[in-house]
DNA sequence: CGAAAAAAGTCAACATGGCTGACATAAATG
DNA sequence: CATTTATGTCAGCCATGTTGACTTTTTTCG
């Protein structure tokens, strides 16, 4: 289980009595390779998961991610699954327009600013995405059933403490965005598909 | 700090009580949309500190993967990193050339087997890739700190633990090969660069 | 020794998913 | 009515993955 720190601790000592300190003695703190190393391989495990499911539907990653924050964020805007992707409006367009011509998302103009595209999953889209979560669920349980009861907050924490300060609320900013609509006009978008 | 754990669970509470729990009472478990999510923004900010130095360099993530795992285990051969990196060979050639024409990465033929390529960073190399990792580890370091005094050995059995149990030791194999082949013909291979 | 296998490299063609730039349209806003 | 905003779209480029076919060099093994 800890196979890979143990060797590659070894080796590193072995060989490389450290990199970052061989010349200076740490001058810029503790190089922390293993956990570069292990966030490479654990990344690409995880999103290898629903990466299968989506080859079946001719779909990619993108239209995962696109799936994940729709269904996180159900009537959300085009504008603001930009601001989250952080992708480009045509990038983003490719996806968007197989997602919604193969009947996995619904997009409808919005009540109050008809200008607006508001995103929503359908039953099918919602079935897919809800594949997704299980498998990247079940593996993030493995996870944290290995590394200890009290893993999960730590976790939680670590992966929050990862991020840039000012990215750590980009759906904050999603949600106020839409408060705030609804209190300018009265609740019109909290249900609006019924 | 945790801003979007609170506003994250917030939210879904509100909106949809537990997608995968609705239909049926957790037929799979606990949902951790949360760390899902966390690890999408968490992973894209960690490497896109990396990517803004390659950036300058006219070089791409896909250089940073090679340099790194070069700089982990040099004189490794061409086949070893193609099987970390489960990548083609022409996809792997096209980055590996670039970086040995542009004298980040030496490949010299194997003393006891000259079919085979043994990689090795230059100088040029080797200062690239500790700019990488000292920005990462710069980070890791924080994020650790953030996240309480046990959490490095908390997180590093987490991700072990995320990667695929058959996926664990790939460093193991490449030493062991290495191993073996240094005592098939006594150790010539342990610093053949002098 | 000679055939087969292994290590590496290369050419060509293609897919995905990023990007820029330039526009177009509809609707809201001042 | 002019401007801004939200969205969408065309065209083309880049990075990095893929498959398939082949070559060269060298080692291994019957």
């Amino acid at each position: 289980m800890a196979d890979i720190n143990v060797s590659l601790t070894a080796r590193t000592g072995k060989s490389e009595p450290g990199a970052a300190a061989r010349l200076s003695p740490a001058p810029e703190g503790e190089p922390m390779l293993d956990l570069i190393e292990l966030l490479f391989f654990a990344y690409r495990n995880f999103v290898s998961d629903p990466d299968e499911i989506l080859h079946g539907f001719g779909f990619g990653r993108a239209h995962h991610r696109v799936l994940h924050f729709v269904n996180r964020h159900p009537g959300m805007r085009v504008t603001d699954l930009l601001d989250i992707l952080r992708i480009t409006k045509q990038s983003l367009g490719r996806v968007l327009r197989e997602l919604v011509d193969q009947g996995f998302i619904d997009s409808r103009a919005g009540a109050s600013d008809r200008r607006q595209r508001l995103l929503y999953l359908t039953p099918k889209g919602e079935a897919l995405t809800q594949e997704f979560v299980a498998i990247q669920s079940r593996r993030l349980r493995r996870a944290l059933e290995e590394s200890g009861s009290e893993s999960r907050d730590v976790v939680r924490r670590f992966l929050v403490a990862m991020i840039d300060p000012e990215d750590r609320s980009p759906t904050e900013k999603l949600i106020a965005r839409a408060d705030q609509a609804v209190e300018a006009r009265g609740a019109t978008r909290s249900r609006p598909a019924g």
